[in-house]
DNA sequence: ATCCGGGCGC
DNA sequence: GCGCCCGGAT
């Protein structure tokens, strides 16, 4: 006995399912990878990325004897470079504590580190056929569409509402196709705007087409408030060869290596650059010269906005600085770098 | 130039 | 609850 949403859900997904890389897998590890690099990331964009990483890395062995900067390497560009880095952690934990072999429970599946609830529904249902849904942005939208849920999706009793409903409409004859109808659905036909109700399957019994409510719905309460952050990076050459550091500590790009970075307060005008204190005091045993001063990179994150300028500067002693590396400048291909340096590099080095 | 979408760890 | 990233749409 199949509820009327699914059933019509279902009808939908026959004639309008989308031809993903990683449709129709049943290996776990590769489901695990496509679901990693599918958090807050588009399809279009995570296409590409899957097919390279799963022809580097096939399988968690791979991965295990690659280490942590191979694989950050491998996901330079896409953001939320947690997600790489728990890639690796994942692949230890599987290999040393797992003996290997994926678990099939949700609850197990769930203590992979970077694996959350929507994950590991998603690898329990795709690889395992166990009921349970998967919760994301999309499912989020339709549900408090089709059923006219108000509470906010972005807090804890919006989420925990749709998440019992979903539980109520799951097909448990075949949830993994239930989940991925869903997912297709809110990225295809029930989109964030400019949705066509006009043609849709659900168009007599969603709330929000019959209410005229797909303006409102799904409610958010929207709270991100963002900071300007002013860097600027010593690209300070000698001979070909180029200082790096790597980002430690807890802020953005963790684990990332870039130019030695001199952060400021205010921004600081070309002009002044040239004999500021700061970089005199950097270059004291050594002659050096500014080459260059790069435009100002505006860099956009989630809450943060950097105003990035690179200082291009040639020296011809050594420096000793504390805690970077000195390369081969055509080495830096080895290193993972945020889309800032590699935008600067692209053009500059 | 700005807005928007998209899960997890802490 | 807050911080994490980027590209595409507007």
């Amino acid at each position: 006995m199949i509820n009327a949403f699914a059933s019509t859900l279902l009808k939908w997904y026959d004639t309008h399912k989308r031809e993903l890389p990683w449709r129709n897998e049943t290996d776990p590890y590769k489901i695990w990878i496509s679901e990693i690099i599918l958090q807050q990331t588009r399809v279009a964009q995570g296409w590409n990325y899957y097919l390279r990483f799963i022809e580097r890395f096939p399988n968690l062995q791979t991965i295990y004897d690659a280490g942590e900067q191979e694989v950050l390497k491998y996901w330079q560009g896409l953001g939320y470079y947690t997600r790489a880095r728990n890639i690796y952690a994942g692949a230890v934990y599987l290999i040393e504590t797992c003996k290997g072999i994926f678990p099939n429970t949700y609850d197990e599946i769930l203590k992979i580190k970077g694996v959350g609830s929507y994950t590991a529904a998603a690898i329990a249902s795709f690889a395992f056929h166990l009921p349970y849904p998967v919760i994301d942005g999309n499912v989020l939208r339709v549900l408090s569409r089709s059923h006219g849920i108000y509470d906010p999706i972005d807090t804890a009793l919006g989420k925990k509402k749709i998440t019992a409903l979903a539980n109520k409409l799951i097909s448990k004859t075949n949830p993994s196709i239930f989940n991925q109808a869903m997912m297709d659905f809110g990225a295809i036909q029930c989109t964030p705007q400019q949705l066509q109700c006009e043609h849709c399957y659900f168009s007599n019994s969603c709330y929000a087409n019959l209410h005229c409510e797909q303006n409102t719905l799904p409610v958010k309460i929207h709270k991100t408030k963002t900071k300007n952050r002013f860097f600027f990076y010593l690209h300070i050459e000698k001979d070909n060869h180029i200082y790096l550091q790597k980002r430690i500590g807890k802020d953005i790009w963790k684990g990332l290596y870039e130019f030695p970075l001199w952060e400021t307060e205010e921004h600081i005008a070309e002009k002044h650059l040239y004999n500021h204190p700061y970089l005199l005091s950097c270059f004291v045993d050594t002659d050096w010269k500014i080459k260059h001063i790069s435009p100002v990179f505006k860099h956009v994150l989630t809450h943060q906005i950097i105003s990035a300028v690179f200082i291009h500067i040639i020296i011809t002693k050594p420096l000793h600085l504390p805690q970077t590396i000195l390369i081969d400048k055509t080495d830096i291909v080895n290193y993972p770098v945020s889309r800032l340096m590699e935008k600067y590099l692209t053009e500059y080095l």
